[in-house]
DNA sequence: ATGAAAGCGCTAACAT
DNA sequence: ATGTTAGCGCTTTCAT
């Protein structure tokens, strides 16, 4: 058996409310006792059951990051981030992965009601539901920060990306290059993020005297094999796009390898820019000019912003923290 | 407040022992009774208390992940294949970053002693402590499964991949491309996995009379930088290898870009095999042969071990799982 | 088949 | 400054 803020109490012949608050520093226990009881605690080698305590405060210690899945380099920066400051907060992390699906993200979502954890992080799924009241209950009851890719219709703290400027940054940069056909790869899900980068570009295009080609947008999803064969389709027509703005990571290189696979050379037959945060993308073939998100920073600022809720500071439940991305030019598109 | 047993108990007329047994389906409780119980709980959505049960019942239904980092693809597909065994069997997933500090894995070791997790998945963090006693005092009190990197000398499950084989793969895919001065990036921190990977390299090279050259045996560090300049250092000298064995992921990606810097054509002034799992292996320029550790299965497979031990079901302290790599030619050695 | 009661380890209000 | 006591919500004997 573990030892117990009670053996602690009878062992020194104290009670065991006066363990308890000399254990937690109270101003109303003598410093000598408080120092008798620690003595003697880290001797034992004592360490409060965290079910005691939780069940008792209320409070959990545990945040949750919900994200729709962890091979993506976005997603695993993050979490970098995120876990950084929670450990510096004294805070554990759960993760879950909703493998951009929307009932999955709704059964994890209601478990938290529960209170297994105090707080909760996430990007949210692409999935075919939208789920945008599940995420309202849940944050009505839970402290809930998105990140990334976020819910707007949601009342909730959102650290984002200038997913709109970026968009407009990345077609902007095709067209000075001489691109007349841009295409855009997107996610099917009908994801906010993916929307304002594809309105970005679409402005930019217009401010430019073009317009995307309704062929040249296309929908990737979570199947592998299903986007291969949009990409082989898209790519492999004689009007084929001379350039592509990949909207999310996976589909991007995805599209390298359909280029590789059908010959076309990148930047000579289509150029590429691509939001994607791999630090490898200068090792690419060629090198990937990419939008790239800090994602580190991102992570860290939306634990910060939990933390503050958590330690009840008020702040703008509609608050929206925007990050700029950076547009880095590499081989991919010169 | 959130629904409590006690709640349903009251407004039921029931006792709140008749409600817990009903809920956990138990067979002293007639089947109207459980239907009634189990018709209002739903319909008041409860969902019972955790910190309740896991105080009573001894146990939380958290397994925990321990891992140096997240930012290496290896890691990041192992947690896919961990969480997805977790999600099925009903638990959750904590995860904790070492960032190679062999410090902070004792303490966030000696935290589980708490009783905060069921069970922990380990990979070793290859920091300066050995820290085989600190494993060896948490396997006593938690079930504990390393996977990848593990610490032989600790009586614990372990699911590791063919080390020693893939290492001698490796060199001997490299002889027989015609290298004579194969160099290995190794990593500092004394890991075995490393150790068994270096001495299936040096085997090979001895079964075809070779040695490696004791300035070609580098060992990286948890710094970019530090290990650019060990790089650089490496592959300016005129002895330089004309051949390298990459054994960790990034240290491997970080070559790649020291030989970009200094000029050198990869494969042919140098061929490049490297240890690693990300999926953008072909895609790199050029693209790089790998040892392909199978991730996703190990995690898997660590996760199902650890809960046959949850299960009690008995298993061999030191059996050791060995998942064998594949050896993925590309243009980085041809 | 149902209920009463004790208690998991801790906290906090309320004595003393 | 220290102690007493009453729970937190649940599980689990042990009655009935």
């Amino acid at each position: 058996m573990s030892v117990t803020i009670r053996k602690i109490a009878v062992d020194l012949k104290l009670a065991v409310s006066t363990v308890s608050k000399a254990l937690r520093d109270s101003h109303e226990i003598s410093s000598e006792t408080k120092q008798r009881v620690s003595d003697y605690a880290s001797k034992l080698d004592y360490l409060p059951n965290p079910y005691a305590s939780s069940l008792k405060k209320r409070r959990s210690c545990n945040i949750a990051v919900v994200l729709p899945e962890v091979a993506d380099s976005f997603f695993s920066i993050a979490i970098n981030g995120i876990e950084s400051v929670a450990q510096e907060m004294g805070y554990h992390v759960m993760i879950y992965l909703t493998h951009e699906d929307s009932r999955r993200e709704e059964s994890i979502l209601r478990e938290f009601r529960s209170g297994r954890v105090d707080g909760v992080l996430m990007s949210v799924s692409g999935g075919s539901n939208h789920n945008g009241y599940v995420y309202s209950q849940c944050a009505k009851e839970t402290p809930l920060v998105f990140f990334d890719r976020v819910c707007e219709d949601t009342h909730a703290v959102k650290v984002v990306t200038d997913d709109f400027e970026s968009g407009y940054k990345a077609a902007e940069h095709l067209i000075l290059k001489g691109c007349k056909r841009i295409g855009f790869l997107a996610m099917t899900g009908n994801l906010k993020i993916i929307e304002n980068r594809l309105n970005g570009f679409r402005k930019a295009l217009n401010d430019h005297g073009q317009e995307i080609d309704a062929g040249h947008l296309v929908y990737g999803t979570h199947d592998e094999q299903i986007n291969f064969n949009i990409l082989r389709g898209l790519l492999s027509e004689t009007n084929r796009p001379d350039a592509l703005v990949g909207s999310v990571e996976k589909i991007t290189t995805q599209a390298y390898s359909v280029c590789n696979e059908l010959n076309l050379l990148i930047p000579n037959h289509i150029k590429i820019v691509a939001f994607s945060s791999t630090q490898i993308a200068t090792l690419l073939n060629p090198s990937l000019t990419t939008i790239t998100q800090p994602a580190y920073e991102m992570g860290k600022t939306a634990a910060h912003l939990l933390f503050k809720i958590l330690e009840k500071k008020k702040i703008d439940v509609d608050r929206v923290e925007v990050l700029p991305s950076i547009l880095i030019e590499r081989n991919s598109s010169r």
